[in-house]
DNA sequence: GATGAATGAGTGTTCATTCAT
DNA sequence: CATGAATGAACACTCATTCAT
C-alpha cells in the first residue's frame, strides 16, 4: 500500500522494531529480516529508507540520543529554583527516564557502548554524549566549587550515573530508580557540603 | 609427534588471542578464522579444546573474572592493616588492576556485557561477578556503617568503580587509573565519615 | 498537467539516459534506478513506456541499429559515383560513423554482443545486423568478383571492420578513424585489384 | 570428502565449470551457486579456493589467455620453416585453436570484453593480451617491410582476425575455421606481396 | 501521465561446524 | 594431536517489478 509522505512514519516504526528487535533477541541476532518481520514490513524497505544496516542502527542510537537529551532537558526548563543543586537533580533525573531504562533502550545503548568500540561512526556519536553529560554536570559545580575540584566531582557523578544505570541494566530487573536517583543525590550533596 | 599436557597451553594461548582478536576487530568480526589465524593455528583446533565458539567465549570471560578475582585478592592478603578503609582501597585497586584495564580485557568485558543480556550461561557468570564485587564492600561497610547504610554505600561505590571503568573504557585513551582511584577513595572517605 | 504527444519524446530520453548509464557503470550496474536518475526521471516511468527493463533494451539495440542503417544510407544516397568501390566506401565509412563509435554507443554495442548469445530476441536483431553488412558489402563485391570470389571477400571486409572496431573499442581512448578507413580501404582494392 | 592438496584439483574443476556456466546461462546468469552446482560442489567452496566471484573470473580468463598463448607457442615451436610467412601463419592457427573457439570459451571471452570496460582488474589482462598479438604480428611483418606498413599490416591482420573470430562466435553456430583461415592466410599474402 | 513506496526473490559472501586425513 | 577441505545456512544488500495515489 504505497502511499506519499511515508518517510517519518516509516522511520520511526523501524527504529521503534529495531529496539524491540535487540530487547527481544540481542543486536547480533536482531538481523535485517528480523526487524522488519517486527515492524510487519518487508526486509528491502529498510535500504529504502535507511540506505543500509547502519544507517538503521545509527538512526537509532541518534533517537536515544535525542530522548536522552530531550528528557534532560525538559526538567531543566520546568526549574523554579535556579540554583546549581536543583539543575544536577534534574540532569541525574533525566538520565534515569523511562525512555532510558526501558528494557529495549537499555540492551541497546550497552549493544552500542560495545560496539562503538569499533565503529568510528558510532564511536563519534558515543563520545558526544559523553562529554555532554559531563560539560553540563561540570557547569554546575563549577558555579560553586573550583575549577579543579568541579571537575573531579563531574567526573565522579557521571561515572556513579552510568555505573547506577549499568548496574541496573545487568541485573536484568526492573529499575529500582527511587533507590539510584538517592544514591546519586546524596553524592551530589557530599560534594556540595566540601565548599 | 603426540605432545603430552598441551592442553593448559593450548588453552590459554587460544584465550590470549581470543583476547587480542576482540581487540584488534571487535566481538562481532572476531571470527574463529581469525582467532586461529592470530593464534596461529588451524580452525579446526577450537573445537577441539572448546568444543565450540561459545565454550571458548565462556572460558575467556572465566579468564577474566578469576585475573579479577585474583588482583584483589593479593591485595587483600598483602593488607598489614586490617581496617575497613585499607580493605575498601584494596578492592578498588584491584578493579584497576591491568589485568581489567589493558584494552583487549576492556573491550571484551564490555562485549561480554553487551551479550549476557541474551546469553543465560555469560549471564550467570556476569552476575556472580557483579554480586562478588557488591558483597564484598558491603562486608567492610558493615563493620562501621548500619545495614541499611552499608547496603547503600556498597551499592553507590561498585556502581561508581564501574562508572568509572566505564568510563575510561569508551574514550579510547589510555586509563587515568590515579584521578579515578581517587574519586574512588574520597567516596569511600565520605561513605566513613558519615559515622 | 497532462502532455500529449510525450511518448516519442520519454522514450528517446531514456534510450539516451540508457545509453549514458552503460558508458559510465557498464551494462550489469546499469539498474533501472540509475538509469531513471541519469534520465533525471522516477523508477516507474521505465515500465510505463517499455513495459520493462528488456524493452528498454531492446529499443535502444534498436535505436543503435537505425543509427548504423541511417549512416550508411546517407553516405550511399549522396554518391555521385555509382562504382563498387565507391559503394564499398561509403558503407566502411558509415560504420565509423560517429553514432557507432562513441563511447556509450561503444560500450553498449558490446554489451549487447556478449548479452545477445544468451537472449534469443537480442540475438535476432543482432543476425539481421551481421547479415545486412554482410549482404551490402557482397552485392558491391559481386559486381566485380566472381560469387565465390565475392563472398570470401565480403566476409573479410567485414570481419575487417568488425575487428577494426572492436580493437578501437577495446583500448578505451579514442578511435583512431583514419587510420582504421585507410586499413579497410586497403583491403577493398586489394580486393578489387584480383580482378 | 577433504583430502590435503586440493587446490590445484579444485581450481581447474572451477574454471572449468565457469566456462561452461557462461556456455549454458550467460554471464550474467552465471551465480556462484550456478556454477557451484555444475561443479557439483557446495556454493561456499568458491570463497575458499578463489576469495570471491571475482577471482574466480579473474583466473579464469588467465586460463583462457595462457591456453592461447600455449597454443601459438607450440604451433611456433614446432616451425621447421623459420620465415615470416610462416610465423604469421601459426600465430594465426594459434588464435582459432579449438581452445579458443569452443563455444564456452567463446562466450566467455565476448563477456570478458564487455564486462573489462569497467573492471580495471580485467581491462589490464585484456589490453596485455591484445598486445602480444599486436607485436608477435608486428616483428614478423617488420623482418620484411617498413616499419610504418608493418605496423599497419599488424593492425589489419589482428583485427581481422578478432573480426573473424567474433563474427564466428556471433554465429552461434560452429566455426568455418577452414575458410576463416583461408581469408587470413590471404591477407598475409597480400601483405607481404607489396614488398 | 507520473510518482515513489513497497515487495520479495536472488546475489555474493561469511561463518561455525564437521570430519577424513 | 592437528590440519584444512568442505558444507550449508544465514547474512546484508540489490533489484526489477507492481501499484495506490
Amino acid at each position: 500500500m504505497p502511499k506519499v509522505g511515508m518517510q517519518p512514519i516509516r522511520r520511526s516504526q523501524l527504529i521503534a522494531a529495531t529496539l524491540e528487535a535487540v530487547d527481544q533477541v540481542g543486536m547480533s541476532d536482531a538481523s535485517i529480516a528480523y526487524i522488519a518481520r517486527v515492524a510487519g514490513v518487508s526486509n528491502g524497505i529498510i535500504s529504502h529508507y535507511f540506505k543500509d544496516k547502519n544507517g538503521l542502527l545509527d538512526a537509532t542510537m541518534r533517537h536515544l540520543m535525542q530522548a536522552l537529551s530531550d528528557a534532560v532537558h525538559e526538567r531543566r526548563a520546568a526549574l523554579k529554583d535556579d540554583s546549581p543543586r536543583a539543575h544536577l537533580h534534574a540532569i541525574i533525573e533525566g538520565n534515569f527516564d523511562d525512555s532510558q531504562v526501558n528494557g529495549p533502550a537499555v540492551k541497546t545503548w550497552l549493544a552500542f557502548w560495545a560496539t562503538s568500540m569499533h565503529q568510528p561512526a558510532l564511536r563519534r556519536l558515543q563520545r558526544i554524549n559523553d562529554r555532554r553529560l559531563d560539560s553540563n554536570l561540570c557547569c554546575q559545580f563549577r558555579r560553586v566549587l573550583p575549577p579543579a575540584a568541579a571537575r573531579a566531582a563531574a567526573r565522579g557523578l557521571s561515572s556513579l550515573i552510568d555505573g547506577l544505570w549499568l548496574r541496573g541494566a545487568l541485573t536484568g530487573e526492573a529499575f529500582d530508580t527511587a533507590r539510584d536517583l538517592q544514591i546519586a543525590y546524596e553524592y551530589v550533596d557530599l560534594q556540595l557540603a566540601k565548599v
